[in-house]
DNA sequence: CCGAATCCTCTGGGATACTG
DNA sequence: CAGTATCCCAGAGGATTCGG
């Protein structure tokens, strides 16, 4: 067997990689690291996330075992969507990913401004 | 100032972390962390990878401060991306990203045959 | 060699409506 | 409440061509 590596489109590495870099990835193990949600407290945590969007990647979280998913025959009934141990150790992976955007959110506009501000002095 | 949150879909955060949580991204920081490289070096460097997006995702990159951009008037032109000491505490938090998808590799891979079998089986 | 520009395709994802 | 189904469109991105 060949060894993983994410350079190379052929091997399956490539495919996770695309699944969990990505911003619906980090925000919702972000949640569900904390305690088990319910889909509509989900969509309320995270801001700007559509039902349909939601709905996949949930679907997608729990078929890579990163997240379970409970239904309660109540009525209506009740969904609950817990972490599990692998997705606890991706979280755990991806909250500093978070936690970098916020910290550098200053410096990183202000690059931008920058950058702006020579293109146009160039132009 | 209000605190950064890239749970709120309007904080600059999200629009960062949408950015830096890209599969590209991972990528070709995680080579321009070992060298400076050059624009068809770095092409090579990440299979699958288009002209056109590595080009665009360079330029994203160098406005955010995390990539310089520079040209030898040689002919043929020689351009040389380096990373900067912005672009290399992000790359520190995203290698931990590309390991833990190579690492995971085969977990991944059984949960989503296992998956897909209850699937086949509900059916 | 390093791109910019153009064209064209395809699909991610929003809006809406409907079920169990 | 927690989805699925449908329609629909903007925009991402591949292929190709051209320029410095």
């Amino acid at each position: 067997m060949n060894s993983p590596d994410a350079f190379n489109a052929l091997c399956p590495t490539r495919q996770i990689l695309d699944r969990i870099a990505d911003k619906w990835t980090v925000l919702l193990l972000g949640l569900l690291a904390g305690r088990t949600m319910r889909f509509n407290e989900l969509r309320r945590g995270v801001d700007g996330l559509s039902q349909k969007v939601l709905s996949q990647t949930l679907k997608s979280l729990e078929r890579d075992g990163l997240v379970t998913r409970a239904v309660y025959p109540t009525v209506p009934v009740t969904v609950e969507y817990a972490i599990t141990d692998l997705g606890r150790t991706l979280a755990a992976t991806l909250e500093p990913l978070r936690l970098w955007a916020e910290s550098h959110m200053n410096v990183i506009e202000q690059a931008r401004a920058d950058f702006d501000r020579r293109q146009q002095a160039a132009a």
